[in-house]
Formats: structure tokens, sequence, C-alpha cells
DNA sequence: AGGTAATAGTTGTATTTGTAACTAACAAGG
DNA sequence: CCTTGTTAGTTACAAATACAACTATTACCT
């Protein structure tokens, strides 16, 4: 209850993390919406299926930890697009494998190589340790659980 | 439009600052929605009052990067729960001041403290050093404009 | 086999957000 | 003063999100 001079909320963790993700997230989300007409989310499943190859909507809620609403979702419009095209399980008929279409890869190899360049230019003047000791840090904050 | 086994998309750092900042912004969150009702804008409009004292809408919106709809939102909704006062200001009749009342400051301290805890908690086992650097890289990304 | 529970994915509804248009008050140039 | 432009903050409407309820299919247990 009383004040704390020993703890600054501008250097509160979470809200530093949400401040420097919505801004990277920013310009970056441009590029996407501009060019492909595409969601977060979307870029994000299309992402996921760019590297691991097929998988099923829960495999990248699991990876992605996104819920499967957002994912449906996604699938949804990226089907729409084109980008994706849905296979039924014959052996459990609840699950459908998603696969990347031509145009999909094409899609995610433009925005890959483009995404690369950009985050090239975040850690612009940052050691290399240093960058990968942040990522490494960013990977253990998102793996907390609970 | 290459292979590019330079580049996991997987260390992709605007992905990897939105992966660590939900996952670190849940549990607090719980923390303020089920404590006090409040939304994220509103504990963001909340802290900024209880650290800078009287501030105005655009005020908070300059320091915060916050789009001045949210800001005019979370106002509203802290107005309502007596958590802060808007004044006139009698020299420019356009703008607000804002001041939290007794029960916001309360509210504040309250919820600063267990931002104070659950910070440590994050940063649990990360050598105070390392935990600075982090803190100074996200503060880094998050200025950045364009 | 038959009933209950679990899993994959979708849909409905209520909130929340983003974008743009709006009102009100002030400022500056003629 | 009077037009034009700017700034503070609000409101309206479209889009996105969260959460719960839903369908369909498979698994488990007796």
């Amino acid at each position: 209850m009383r004040d704390d001079p020993d703890f600054d909320v501008r250097m509160f963790l979470p809200y530093l993390l949400n401040q420097a993700a919505e801004a990277a997230s920013l310009e970056f989300q441009n590029v996407y919406k501009d060019r492909y007409g595409m969601l977060r989310n979307e870029w994000r499943v299309l992402f996921h299926l760019g590297i691991y190859g097929r998988m099923t909507a829960s495999d990248i809620g699991a990876r992605a930890q996104m819920h499967k609403t957002k994912i449906s979702r996604a699938v949804q419009r990226l089907a729409e697009r084109r980008y994706l095209v849905r296979t039924r399980d014959d052996s459990d008929r609840r699950v459908e494998h998603l696969d990347l279409t031509k145009m999909g890869q094409k899609v995610y190899a433009d925005l890959r190589s483009t995404a690369r360049d950009y985050d090239a230019a975040l850690v612009e003047g940052l050691p290399t340790e240093d960058a990968d000791r942040l990522r490494s840090q960013l990977v253990a904050l998102a793996a907390r659980r609970g």
C-alpha cells in the first residue's frame, strides 16, 4: 500500500513486452496485410505450415499457443484464398490435415524473406550474442505457463 | 523465394515478442480483472496516473503510445467506478485533467505491489544484470517508430 | 454392444477494438 | 471579426476476439 521507490511500474516486464511486441508487430503486419490481405492469425498459421509442412489445426494450436477458434477462422480464410487445402483423415474422420498449396508456399516464401530482412533491421546494431540471448530469454518467458 | 536455412521464422523477433508478451500479460491480467473488474487499457491509464499524478488524456496517449479512443473509453469506465475524476481546464476548455481519487490510489497501490511481486517471479533465476539488459532492450524496441 | 466421456473442429453471441467521422474549443492570418 | 486550420476528446459503425455451446466422431469401460 505504501509508495515503493524500489519498483518502477514503467519497467514492469509485462508492460514492456507489450509495448515492444506491439511496436514490432505493426510494421510487419502492414506487409502481409497490404500485400496479401492477411490477418495476424492467418500469417501465423501460414508460417507454421510453411515450416513444419502438413499439420492439423490442433497441432498448430499446441505449437503456437493459439486458441482453436482463432485457428478455425484463420484456416477458413486461408482456404478461401487457396493458400491451403484441407484433407480429412480416413482413420480418424474428426481430424483434418492442412497443406499449403503452391500459391501458399510462394506467399510463405515471400513473407519469410521479408521477415528475415525486418528481423535483421530490428537487431541492427546489437551484437549477435546479445540478440541471441534476447531471443532465448523471450522463448523462456513464452514457455512459462501458469 | 528459395529456402533459407539461415533464417528460422520460429526465432522471428516480432513473433517471440508476441508470445512472451501474451504469456506474461495473462496472469497479471487476471489479477486486475478479477479483483477490480478492469480491462488492460484501464489498468494502463490507472498506473500512468498513479506514477505521474494529474495528466490529460493526450498526455497519457503520448506516454503509453495508446490511441485516444482507447483512452477515452478507459477513462470513462474508470470515472464510473470512481477511480478518477475529470476536471475541465479553465484556460483551455477542450482539455480535461484527470486525477485519481482516494479509492483509485488505493487500487493503484495494491496492483502495483502485486505487479512488483509478479515481475520478480518473471525474472527469478535471471541475474539482475541480465534482467536489466532485457528491460532496456525492450525499451529500445518499443521506442522504434516507423 | 451400450452408455459415458473425451477430442476435433465449428458456430453463436456478447465484448472489445480499429478507423473514420464527428463536436467543441482554440489559434492564426487577413 | 471572419475564415481556415488545428487540437482535445467523443461517438458510430465495421471488424476482430473471447467464451461458451454446439456437432460429429472416436475412445473407454462395464
